[in-house]
DNA sequence: TATGTTATTGACTGGCTGGTCAAAGACGTG
DNA sequence: CACGTCTTTGACCAGCCAGTCAATAACATA
């Protein structure tokens, strides 16, 4: 009965997206966020709520993406784990250092968080564990084909990953380049066991 | 002749500085720092010329300090060069894990820059660079005194320190325990031979 | 085709934004 | 003690901000 909406949920947050990842939260204005979604204001309040909602909303699809590919990354493939984080690391190097680079939501929200009870420290705090929690499975199919010595500390090296990760995005924006992040990303490796190479 | 300043330039920039790395830049209104600094509006203007320029004065000096501290850890004191390093990596770790950790002015600029020629962002490379220049002598030092070896690619590896560091301020600010982090720098060190230790 | 329900639209608002202006004030010099 | 210079002060402004409201539109059902 109810008239029905014109727009896809998915489509919109999608949209806001795009604008935050290059504005940030403080920085975007709801009328950027009107221009990008098409959608007027009182649509987009009773859809989401407010800005800062739109922005968590988008935090968490983000994350949840983000943490898809990742591990798709590390889970698919028909090389052993160590190599598949070898090659994840390195494809990081290549998207970070893309001219057009931009820093993720989750560093944004976290950069922008005010405060520790902030919904959007909580949404990244989350994110950091369920990144760590895949580079630790990754790295505990490792260890059980032996490419990693059974008392290596899975879920720190996992942060330290996630660290390093997070470091290289950094610097990816602050425009260091593709080779040095590639080298970057080759000395990080080095705390992982060499794996023989085909 | 002329009247003189009631304020010190320093002082209002280390009052403005402490504002900006709350809030960050986008979020901070002249009104804060009117507050903060104690100055009026126009006196502001007067000696600064804008938010925006507020902000890259603080951001240089905020540069320079760290600079200046990075460089007092890896080159004074009897330890060696590497011990020196591992000394650094895991007082940062503990550094980044307090519980009001707050993200440095550097990498708040970085995230807030738009585009590549933005001030903020020319700044933020220059102090990049920096970081990595200081490490990458302490690494020369340890290469030197054999404790490194000889085909290490020095600018890399400083250059990976600088990664892992801001990964590191991250996490911290993600609210990753001392521990962790601590645990998270010891691994990182892993990419260097083992320093024997006293 | 009438109705109930929700979506959309566009005008509106009060408060805050960064930034400016003109006037008054403080000082060292001559 | 008067003058020139720079600083300070506080009032001022136009534009923008997030968010609201009331009126209208669109649909599924009955």
């Amino acid at each position: 009965m109810p008239r029905p909406r014109k727009f896809v949920e998915r489509d919109v947050v999608s949209s806001a997206t795009e604008v935050f990842v290059v504005n940030g939260l403080a920085a975007t204005t709801l009328d950027d966020l009107v221009r990008a979604t098409g959608l007027g204001k009182q649509s987009l309040y009773n859809a989401f709520g407010g800005k800062r909602e739109l922005f968590l909303r988008a935090l968490s699809e983000d994350r949840e993406e983000a943490a898809r590919a990742v591990s798709e990354a590390l889970q698919h493939g028909d090389a052993s784990p160590l190599e598949r984080i070898r090659g994840h690391m390195l494809r990081m190097a290549i998207e970070f250092s893309r001219a057009d680079s931009r820093v993720s939501l989750t560093t944004r929200a976290l950069v922008e968080s005010t405060g520790d009870q902030d919904p959007l420290a909580e949404v990244t705090r989350a994110g950091i564990e369920d990144l760590a929690g895949i580079y630790a499975t990754c790295l505990g199919h490792a260890q059980q084909s032996g490419d990693l010595p059974a008392d290596a500390n899975l879920p720190s090296l996992a942060m330290y990953f996630v660290a390093v990760t997070r470091g290289m995005e950094l610097l990816g924006r602050a425009g260091v380049g593709r080779a040095a992040l590639t080298a970057v990303a080759l000395d990080a490796l080095h705390v992982l066991p060499a794996t023989p190479h085909p």
